[in-house]
DNA sequence: GGACGCTACTGGAACGTTCCAGGCCTTTTC
DNA sequence: GAAAAGGCCTGGAACGTTCCAGTAGCGTCC
């Protein structure tokens, strides 16, 4: 009967219970025109009857291509992730192509680790959906393998394609819409100082001016959600903020109705990210959404091409879209 | 120079460059002590300069294993995943094993897909964090290599080792709660037909039998949630009510308020799970936590003895906290 | 001064695939 | 009826490592 081993069974095996050579084993289960139908059945039996699996390792090291690529996110239980990786995975699915995640736990050092691990492993390109990574680590990647980002790098690397939302027209339309409603008197508060922050901030401002407005920005790092409702109080303060986030968004509508201050009755709050958060607190966040599903089918389109031979970097930018809820309503 | 080759430098390029063979460079970069100083520090620089990185594929072929470990998870945006992983990760790290993550989907079928893909990539072992893969698909992946998985399967698979919570223990302590605040009319929604439900649901009854009192259970997916309203609504109807998780805990408090019922004034609620939305919504849910973290570690601990050769399959039990929180209240 | 042991190194065989150049047959073609 | 073509199959080389059995050189020991 079969050989005895108890280690998995390759194609040898399969190959010697056949009455067959190797090569035509290996051709018979990629679906080779050129076998017999009857030969090809007899090898699947016997395969299957082994339990025979392909060791795509070997397979890897001979091809030079594993089918797999790597996505790596900074933080799992960041719903915005989630998204992301669905765009891709749909697309990676219908190409026949697997994924793997690393996960850096939100370490820059961590997520560099895993980046090198995937690497090692010979995925055929790699997906980054954070903005954590420094353009030296991704430069020093995109030399070995394809290498799309998605979000906004500190300092444009060069030979990695990105993928990102318009900040600055999301940004755009959030003050839009403050203004719309009556009101003059906005207070940003800042995420961080990171790149995609930063548009948010200085389309903020541009907005602003350009209604005749004057600006104010206070950073969340320190301690803005208070300052900001600190204005809110005073006579001739701001009534209505237009948050960097939408943690910022939910902690200021939190922190509001603890304070006794109605929202959005005496303040209005719109956050960026359409998060779950925001659509669960009340009163539920307005917030401006990134298209995540379609950055992740443009990373998965970008990245593909990449791998298929093109050797061009490519940056594409996808429109935000404003999402209204209830916690913005006309100026007091 | 060096080789004006595109492709990869391999170790043969390195032992070429430096003047040594190529077994050589291999102890080298493994840090084998019969290396001199000097021919290591040398061999190591020209790796070093000519960008050369270790192929993870043929290792693995070689030696049988990748020093990788596989995670599935049925659902990315699930802050439960997250947390286990954590604590999977942490192990792992420390023990110098590396993680990839595949993705579920919310479909058996893929989470299925990307389980075998794990296994052709030659991970060393794998845990499933999810519920969704039947007891055959398990135990065909496990014959291939060790697999932990953490939660309650459906029908217990041979081969596989499980970790999972208390669920009894569990439903015992939100019950008790609930009794030890005057309740007597407490209603229990239940969640589904799934394992750890059923050992929710049966554990209430239990308990509720226990105390002399009648239990009383409606099924969410009936649209137990309203079911359960309309009963507290009624004169003699339920006081308090035992959620089967959070998510239903949480849909109640909405629910509740939009009808204008106080909570926890006219009625108390007991989620299960410890959800982030749980501590988000107002008022905050009383709820059972599951020792995550340490469900994670405990898996990974005991996939390493799998890995190492132990043949012992072994269920784990781990023990659930109460948290409580602004949701339960002395009965009225 | 031969046996021994140590240190530092080497060459070739494995690992499980795919790829390539061919080798039979049988059938078709002129 | 010989040559060409096509269908089906085979053996060996490659992929980039690790592992194993040596080997050369050199000092040590009695």
């Amino acid at each position: 009967m079969s050989t005895p081993s108890r280690s998995a069974p390759t194609i040898v095996d399969v190959a010697r219970e056949a009455g067959v050579s190797k090569s035509l084993v290996s051709l018979a289960i990629r679906g080779d025109a050129g076998v017999s139908d009857a030969t090809r059945t007899r090898i699947l039996d016997v395969a299957d009857r082994l339990g025979y699996h392909s060791n795509a390792l070997a397979r890897g090291l001979v091809k030079g291509r594993t089918q797999v690529v790597g996505l790596l996110v900074s933080d799992l239980s960041n719903p915005y992730f989630a998204d992301v990786v669905e765009g891709i995975e749909e697309d990676a699915t219908a190409t026949g192509l697997g994924t793997v995640i690393g996960h850096g736990r939100g370490s820059a050092e961590v997520l560099a680790r895993r980046l090198d691990e995937m690497l090692d492993l010979g995925v055929d390109g790699v997906i980054v959906i954070s903005a954590m990574l420094d353009a030296e680590t991704l430069d020093r990647a995109a030399a070995r393998r394809p290498l799309v980002m998605v979000g906004r790098p500190f300092d444009a690397p060069r030979r990695v394609s990105v993928v990102r939302n318009h900040d600055e027209h999301g940004a755009q339309a959030a003050v839009g819409h403050l203004l719309g409603l009556g009101h003059t008197r906005i207070v940003h508060v800042a995420s961080s100082r990171r790149a995609a922050a930063t548009a948010r901030r200085s389309s903020y401002k541009e907005t602003m001016r350009a209604a005749g407005l004057e600006p104010q920005v206070v950073e969340a790092a320190d301690g803005g959600v208070s300052q900001a409702l600190d204005l809110v109080a005073r006579d001739g303060g701001p009534t209505a903020c237009f948050a960097g986030n939408d943690r910022i968004g939910t902690a200021l509508i939190h922190d509001a109705l603890e304070r006794r201050i109605d929202v959005p009755g005496a303040i209005s709050v719109v956050g960026y990210d359409n998060s779950e958060v925001g659509r669960l607190v009340r009163p539920a966040l307005t917030t401006v959404e990134q298209p995540r599903e379609a950055m992740g089918r443009e990373a998965m389109r970008l990245l593909l091409s990449r791998i298929d031979g093109d050797r061009e970097v490519a940056e594409v930018t996808l429109e935000p879209r404003l999402v209204v809820r209830a916690s913005t309503g006309t100026a007091r």
